[in-house]
DNA sequence: CATGAATGAGCTTTCATTCAT
DNA sequence: CATGAATGAAAGCTCATTCAT
């Protein structure tokens, strides 16, 4: 995730909306979801706390914009990694090794994006929906184009086993946010592990 | 587990520790651990806050056992599911089914078991690591066992093929409770399209 | 510092800070430093307890500044006895008048200049020890002056008998303020006492 | 301070109360009064908290019995030092020694027994006001002989000179503890220094 | 567009003490 | 004589948010 370093601030006057969510992203992925208070955001920026209500409606809304944002570096990262490879298998691997690798670069960020509760924060926009769920049709289209290409063959049709697909992904990077998974495998090589394994179900067996 | 709504105390006399527990589950589930404090488990309870002191060292200490009560609990269901299911692949796939339900249906349960990054509580005790890979482990050795009888064959050995296989079942189950998949998707179905996804990978293909 | 009764807040805009100070100097001659609490002051105030952390980092800093300004009242007031009185002898005597003066009439701040245990709060700034130790020297220098001019002979060098000449004099106050000295002697009377006795172990015996 | 090391209890049964008394001694000498707690004493004991109120009516009431040993404690030790020294002088001086002795190796102690002011807890006996002042009256009974021998001669009455003589010792004691003395003189050459100076008044010069 | 001042609600934890047994 | 269970009050501190300017 490119993340430009926290400007000081006033350089131009570069909407402070900017900023601020700039500086909330960073305060995020460096010290985690609770040191994220207004409050220091606001510091962090050099700004009064008040400031920021005149740019979000409150918290949640910010941390809607972050989410959202989040999704689209994450659709880059995704969109990047896939580029320029046709070989819809080695296509398919590179796709859950940028997924996985964005999770575990950005923990914080990753534990907003995808393990925040609906519930627990106002309601946000379905517009937060449809972002996210570009991010897994991406896989779901690749799937696809190598099944009519006759490279995979999986139990379920492309739009089931891309959303599989993802919410395995997902526990990998989540499980190893919480650190919960067995410190003698964890590691560049589980990733691998889960990437093999999560291809032979589709009947590839990438090197 | 399907839990009786937590009732207005002291029924019997059932130690007031038993009913600080489920309440704190029950808050859990309700409004997510960062909401959970020692004051709304009292108040829901009908203590005061100091009595929950008596029993439990301090927040951090409840939660462990809520942590290691979940464990065990798994551990049964898990081991209740697989009993006398003697083919590999119906015994792998009937652990498969009876985590994700565990999961589903003890949320309250699930997220402090596997979702809370250890840096925001005391470092639990190495006892509970274990009871966690207990649960892990049963799936490593039906995995092993089923390759031993020549009728799986995945691209990893057991003990990280199962690792892989938790934490794709995990991925569901963390997704599904942050409702985070996409509702036309989501239930039962997908659990199933999951749990075939992720027997394929092994070369079987379940009923 | 004779001082005015803690007014009900307000009056003109007065800071807010200065009128925190003044309850909270009075909260502590009333009740003890281990008695002042943020809430305290605040309800005397008639703020919320939170507004004192916009003008106070915390309970340590609030402090530090009480010992400040109390060292350099004591400052004030001694350098105002000492002025304009050339005869070491009288000089020195006014000099330990005033101290114990001081004292008495400001045991709120008595309390926590001389007082607290360093243990008991953040260290403070290596400034304010300097600010005391000013106050010690301004004995030390009359000391050495009479010493100088023949009118002084003791047991102990200057800087080594104004620190003990101190700490006697601290103890008178001490132990008044803790209505700890003999009812039948506690008074003026006993403070000349005091006065006399200490000046005679530099061979003087003032008016 | 002779200090029994605290039994771990029930050895006989001898009565709790000493039991508590020994403990609740021994915390306050070795963590402070802030460490005093009726539960830690409790826990220290070995016993429920609620034992210790069978023998002490609040902890006020334990306060004041320890404070009451402490002042025999202290008489003991004074009577000791200046046991079988006849020349007044070295006589006064022991007794000054041992007494900043005992201030400054039972520093909590101390401070409960001569700092804690009386409002702040409930109003204590007269009993140990009568107590203290035998400390006091040492100094007193020594003082007279020694003017009555010739040996003194200061500019105050013996039993004024001897609460003099006191509050001075009182305040290089309660400054160390304190830490408020420059520490570049804070140490044993200073206790020598207040002996002399103190002794000095009553022109004598002590070797 | 921006702020300083202010606040009520909330946090975990410790305390001295009481009451029924 | 002794206890386990319970409690109200209090501590220092941080939070998201608002309001008048």
């Amino acid at each position: 995730m490119p993340d430009a370093p926290p400007a000081r601030r006033a350089e131009t006057d570069a909407s402070l909306r900017r900023v601020i969510l700039d500086h909330a992203r960073h305060l995020l992925v460096a010290h985690g979801y609770d040191a994220l208070s207004m409050r220091k955001i606001a510091s962090s920026v050099g700004c009064s706390a008040t400031s920021i209500y005149l740019h979000f409606e409150n918290k949640d809304a910010l941390t809607h914009t972050l989410i959202s944002e989040g999704m689209d570096t994450l659709f880059a990262a995704l969109a990047a990694a896939g580029e320029g490879i046709d070989a819809p298998a080695e296509r398919l691997a590179a796709l859950c090794r940028a997924y996985v690798r964005f999770g575990l670069e950005n923990p914080e960020y990753y534990e907003v994006m995808f393990q925040l509760h609906p519930e627990r924060m106002a309601r946000y926009p379905a517009e937060d929906y449809r972002r996210a769920r570009r991010n897994v049709e991406l896989f779901g289209e690749t799937l696809a184009a190598g099944e009519a290409a006759g490279a995979f063959s999986g139990p379920n049709p492309p739009e089931v086993a891309s959303a599989v697909l993802w919410t395995s992904l997902h526990g990998l990077v989540s499980l190893h946010l919480a650190r919960r998974v067995d410190v003698r495998l964890a590691g560049d090589e589980l990733v691998e592990a889960a990437v093999r394994q999560a291809l032979a179900a589709f009947g590839v067996s990438p090197p």
